[in-house]
DNA sequence: CAGGTATGTAACAAAATGTAACAATACAGC
DNA sequence: GCTGTATTGTTACATTTTGTTACATACCTG
């Protein structure tokens, strides 16, 4: 079966018989197949390539696929099946165990390998549902973000320049309208940082904000708060 | 991870030692985990308490694991790991062609199924970014629920916001129209937790939700109690 | 209709949030 | 480095929301 978008994979894997027959298999299967025999360069591709899922060999001469998973998993949620040789238990739980969604043993089973894979794609590419964040510009309700610049602009035509952490925070908010993030989710946007009970920072933010926007915290319009959850922007994006 | 909103996990396992092992394991792990010996009402489960990730046994008295699993599947994006005993090849691989995400077979190697629940349910809570409710407005008899701004409007206009609590168990109520919600599954949606007997922490919401909503407790119109059930909501949406 | 159990809810207790005032920190320009 | 300014973090206390308790009332069963 063809797809009119088909998916795609990236096999890297040194051994050639081993390459080919993957190949093989994903491509008669309808999905768009790109190989490579090392892992050097494979970080690299995934940033610049859109790539669904990486079926990876442990074995390989340079890094090994252990290596490659973890570094892979640190910037990419690219699903990820590890491809193993012997029956070494211990380093394919390691592999689950830096990130890998699943691995395969060699000699595998086609038709287990093919609905393995088909199904990680489907719950890789679902969640892919994200609004396009190349925007510079976000505008709602006669206000502006202008997130090259950080600056606010209000629909009386004023405008000023919010601080870092006060633009990631609006930032966040303001890309997932509708949805209730929680302090610990905020923290880990403003600052890479987890939150701890007793932290009042995000609150005293959220505040700052609200100012900023016009919003009376007992009734506000922009920035609502779901207590005992996190906060949520509730205004119309243009 | 914090272990203050864990994550929610349904063992569905007719053998009795079998199912204790598995949730000493989770239990262990800091998952919160519910067990049925049966999947007879596992869909009215999922659609009606949150849970992340179901363990299904494919021996089942009842409708078996691989039905459950199509059915599960059509409506519901839920992990499914299918726990199976004999080396049955091919039920396995149909099981995930049915949807499934992954098998594990007995006796299963603990710290291979923990790692692999955990890495489904990172996939499964990450695509939890779901884009925004199309429902945003309900209407019922004159009244109105606004679910982005968490607003309840009366017949007469006016309009006040409910707190982040009573929102949720108002809109969980209304989305299940006609039918009775039990308390454990109302705490469940509103604090993603279990109930405890002599909790009344929901009766008196709904008290407060009443109240709000003119609703007579002796005799009320929107809000119905089950006795020794739960509660029920009565109003006709529009 | 007595007795046990479940629900309704007022009154109170506890927890979470809003935010002013201040402290600490970062950072630019010198 | 130093100084001044902007930004962020902390604390304390007011307010809001949620949870608990106690008792009145309602329901069910025999």
């Amino acid at each position: 079966m063809t797809h009119a978008n088909p998916h795609h994979i990236l096999i890297v894997e040194d051994d050639f018989a081993s390459r080919a027959l993957l190949v093989s298999y994903f491509e008669n299967a309808g999905y768009r197949v790109s190989e490579i025999d090392h892992g050097d360069d494979l970080l690299q591709r995934i940033q610049t390539e859109h790539i669904d899922l990486v079926l990876l060999d442990i074995n390989l001469p340079g890094k090994d696929g252990l290596t490659l998973t973890r570094e892979l998993r640190v910037q990419s949620k690219v699903g990820i099946i590890l491809v193993t040789s012997k029956g070494d238990e211990i380093d394919r739980i390691v592999g689950l165990e830096l990130g890998a969604d699943d691995y395969v043993t060699k000699p595998f089973n086609p038709r287990e390998l093919l609905v393995r894979a088909k199904n990680l794609i489907w719950r890789v590419t679902d969640q892919a549902t994200q609004p396009a964040e190349t925007d510079s510009l976000i505008r709602f309700e006669g206000w502006s973000l202008d997130s090259s610049r950080r600056l606010l602009s209000s629909p009386d035509n004023s405008t000023e320049r919010l601080p870092e952490g006060e633009f990631k925070l609006l930032h966040t908010l303001i890309t997932k309208p509708g949805q209730v993030l929680s302090r610990d989710q905020l923290m880990d946007a403003i600052h890479d940082r987890a939150w701890t009970p007793n932290d009042r920072s995000v609150d005293v933010m959220i505040g700052r904000l609200r100012r900023k926007l016009g919003d009376n915290p007992a009734d506000p319009h922009f920035i609502l708060t779901a207590h005992g959850a996190g906060y949520m922007f509730a205004g119309t994006l243009d």
